[in-house]
DNA sequence: GTCTATAACTAGATAGAC
DNA sequence: GTCTATCTAGTTATAGAC
């Protein structure tokens, strides 16, 4: 049996034309789906995605669980809409800033503040990404198989960078690039674990320490023990 | 219907005194159980701690479900088991290392070597720990209480190092301490997600690679664009 | 210490009324 | 677009035989 149905919503967005599916990016979109799919990338961030019920979903929203399937087909339909946002969103910020022509550093540093800054619009599915990466990995399907290839592409971006980077200079060569890009990409999702954006520290500040210490690091200029 | 038990222990410490629980640490403790706890994590590791059941953990195991409970009473006890261990093994070495008359830097190099160091031993507990926290610590009772508070000890261990190493000179002084631990931290254990034993690379080398860019940073030595 | 059998419950999903 | 009612399958955990 289900929960007493409270309320929210008694009549608006009624009858509205909903028959604009399959709009802007394939997926299908409206207002209202919209909305659902945050609702529930908050729930998924806070509990994850297997132990958050569509029941609770459904609750957080006002109606019925059995409601929800009138949007969604399916639990994991709503995770595959939180995270291509986020993903699309994201990649297409990195082609802009690699299809413009600034100096390595720069351009690393401009990736950076993508990253923290889309911890404002995206932090619960960064969350989500972060926690349920390989069990959705682990279905037997290969309907996340985007997660890896997303992956795949973004790593090719940022080791580019830093590889010219060294090219010119810029960079100390004794690095290894692949790892430092695991090391910057990891900091900045990881922390979507306990950024509240209401927080004292803005996402800007974020960034702005984190180029700080990576770039130039911890060491105070002048001492020993630096080994360079 | 289980499925058929596929045997593979058809005897091997058959009749062991198993009476020593409550030893050593407070939990319990015995070689078959710490194995099943080990198989347990790598479970928990690959597929989530909700997504993983008792039934997939027997049989690993080679055991059916329902013996699982002859060692433990709960699937929590078992995952708690294994955060513990870890949490347990991690804060002590800290505490060897700040015993010790090490300045800063060194100080702070150490306990970095004893973060990838324990991903050797501890891969799997650091992935469960990352990943099921927020789930675990959303249970109705404070069962896993213990990980906010062994989290704040440890938070206090790396500030108190990063201050004295701001006092002494030793780090710039223009860095937020506890935003710099939280950064180190994430990165140290956020490592277990994607570092393999078998890679061609080990932890000291993930450590050495870790220490000189956080401490020297990622710019080169002679070079415009450094602020300092 | 393990197995057999099953209880008690919860999950995601569906069908059709309104 | 939501609700009511329910199905099916899978979950943790238990009781008692061996």
């Amino acid at each position: 049996m289900e929960p007493v149905s409270q309320r929210k919503n008694s009549g608006a967005t009624s009858a509205t034309t909903r028959a604009r599916r399959a709009v802007a990016n394939g997926a299908g979109a409206s207002e209202r789906r919209d909305h659902l799919v945050k609702l529930a990338a908050e729930l998924f961030a806070r509990k994850g995605f297997q132990a958050t019920t569509v029941r609770e979903i459904a609750l957080e929203a006002g109606i019925l669980s059995g409601s929800l399937y009138h949007h969604f087909d399916s639990k994991e339909t709503i995770v595959d809409e939180v995270l291509r946002t986020f993903l699309d969103d994201v990649t297409a910020r990195y082609r802009a800033v690699l299809s413009g022509d600034g100096d390595p550093r720069s351009v690393l540093s401009e990736m950076v503040r993508i990253g923290f800054g889309s911890l404002d619009a995206h932090r619960a599915a960064i969350t989500v990404m972060q926690n349920d990466w390989s069990y959705l990995r682990s279905l037997p399907d290969d309907r996340f198989g985007y997660l890896d290839r997303a992956e795949d592409e973004v790593e090719r971006m940022w080791v580019e960078q830093i590889q010219r980077g060294q090219a010119v200079g810029q960079f100390r060569s004794d690095v290894d690039p692949k790892l430092t890009y695991r090391m910057i990409r990891d900091t900045v999702w990881v922390t979507a674990r306990w950024f509240r954006p209401d927080g004292h520290l803005d996402t800007g500040a974020l960034a702005d320490h984190f180029v700080k210490v990576v770039f130039d690091g911890l060491a105070s200029g002048d001492e020993t023990g630096g080994s360079r």
